[in-house]
DNA sequence: CATGAATGAGTGTTCATTCAT
DNA sequence: AATGAATGAACACTCATTCAT
């Protein structure tokens, strides 16, 4: 009986930790994506978390862990939806559109941590380095070994594999920093921009 | 007689402090490229030029001014070198890859620049997006342009050309940051590096 | 009978907290004897208390609160084993030297919190300031009165009684502080220690 | 002559300079021996010095570099005044007596500086203790090596050489620190202190 | 023109203490 | 009585900018 009761208060006081720190997760997404990492100071994050500077530094280690988080937790979104093409199954080609449809719709659904993401190019910072490339390197291995595998069935043209990944990745990076930064709309045509993109990808210009 | 000899002084004076801005624009583009805008401060820059605090001062408005005038340069040596694509002269895909031959040399040629202008995102500073979107929005103009006129001559498939544009812009930019910055090369084969844009951009995936 | 019943749980309650308040006090001891005062942190102690924050505060008015038991618990130490010398009496010298050889017995068998009263110097606090001051007093009041009263019965020589006890007191601190903290000997042989500073104190380099 | 001027202009900036450096090291010694190292903050020696903030740190490392600083000056002037004791020499108790004179002068000429170093006790930090123990290991090695010497000369009794020597370094700081900081005396007969360190050290309390 | 000493607002971070549960 | 999440004042330190020389 006390047990239970102990273990109630436990579980509510985890329940109630956990939602807190998606609270000041949100809030520094949203600083974040305003103004970029370096222009963000902590007073700009807890002020808009509203909570009190020691809080912060209750549930993150500091400024730099809690964009590490951040980068992490978008690198899981999207190598979530990332499914390995299968150039010998139905449809191959449909394969890639709904790998390029699921991503725009996590891009969308979670646009501060997007843009946090593309924001910050490489070169922040060891660790920030490496999860960005752990995200970068994960995309790069998916479209690479898509493009080989394309290649040796026949489904897609011999192209130098690796500067064609890395223009796609850019070119996707592009359109969605233009998308949700630039010239922001606040509900895209997802099935277009899908569309855009993987026709660019997959198509080309030539008729 | 006196007119002249201050005229000359003028002169003269007028090419020492042109020669010192320049100066003081290479030492930063480097000190920029090696560790980026934020991490990079005025006393890397004065460092690295040789000047004196307030010698840098007398130069430039402040960092933020520097900056701008880094990425101004850049833009120009992009612009000067893009050229409208002539969909009705002869060899219009010709003339695209020239350009994009052409934007590999400047790009090739200004290294410390380029990395400059392509590692700090939009976002920085109102200022700073203004001049970064003029480079952007004339780039995007004669793309877009190409497109559309490519389009309408049944040259090239009918695209979303924004969203194409913007794909390519990224993809090529991307592509540039590899070079420059991730896994640079010494002596990359430029003819190469700009085959594979044009062949990406033009000719797709498709077999 | 409910009142004896309420006694037996109010001495239970009072007795589980003084047992509590003690080993704070010993855990206390052990990290401000590692770390100094101002290196030690509340989380510290009670970390090696194995008590929780709120906990401590229900025992201890805060920081310097405890600090000043601690010096206070050492003063009371010393000041127990510390007795009048009556140079009438059988072996003055021999008193002085038990005096000594238990006060030796006393910093050696709390070692922490000897190390404590020594390594902060008087200094730190208006509070403590005092409490230091009141064990100092004391020793002072006891080496100053032996040895006025030695002089007049020409036991020893006559001396600034003042400056001399200053320097006893000194010279009996450091040399402790040697052996508990600079170069500490686990198993240090008290009676040579003891013996060391008996001769040094009382007989002098002279031969 | 053009070089004269600016040989001129050097060594007055280099002289300003010095004189700066020296006022921060003033204010700073009067600021830490009033509160201790821990205590004081970077604006308490500011606000002493009459600087900015940033002045501070265009002289100083940061507060651990001042402090030891201050330690090192201490040392050397403490160090520049001792003199081997030669028990060959003439009047080698007289030679031990001069040393002790020299030591209270220079005590009494910098008394904030001498608090400093008495203060802070042996555990502070990696480098004040390397600093510190510098300064103790010289003592140590005079006294000591003069305590042997003069018992190989049957100058002085065979005593603990290593004991008695903390004791004196222990009793010698104890009274200094009586002095400066307890019960401060603000023309102390210098004499009197000297001798009664000596008669104290040398002669014991027997008569 | 050129200099570099001086400035001070701003940064990320710590920690003794409080108080609702 | 016991807890530990929350607080915010305080800290050491940085750096773009100014200005007397």
């Amino acid at each position: 009986m006390k047990d239970t009761l102990i273990d109630g208060r436990a579980r509510r006081a985890e329940a109630k930790r956990r939602a807190r720190r998606e609270e000041i997760l949100t809030a520094a997404q949203r600083a974040f994506s305003k103004r970029g990492y370096h222009a963000t100071s902590i007073s700009d994050v807890i002020d808009a978390a509203g909570i009190s500077r020691g809080t912060f530094y209750l549930y993150f280690d500091g400024k730099d862990a809690l964009f590490l988080d951040l980068i992490e937790l978008f690198a899981q979104h999207i190598m979530r939806v990332i499914e390995v093409v299968d150039p010998g199954g139905p449809d191959p080609t449909g394969q890639i559109y709904q790998n390029i449809r699921r991503v725009v719709d996590v891009v969308f659904d979670h646009r501060d941590l997007a843009v946090v993401a593309f924001r910050e190019t490489v070169g922040l910072d060891q660790s920030v380095d490496s999860k960005l490339n752990k995200l970068y390197g994960f995309l790069r291995e998916m479209i690479e070994g898509a493009l080989l595998k394309g290649a040796s069935w026949g489904i897609i043209r011999q192209v130098n594999a690796r500067i064609v990944t890395t223009a796609l990745i850019g070119g996707i990076r592009e359109v969605f920093y233009q998308y949700l930064v630039v010239d922001p709309v606040t509900y895209p045509d997802r099935e277009a921009v899908a569309m855009s993109l993987f026709e660019f990808a997959v198509k080309g210009l030539l008729p």
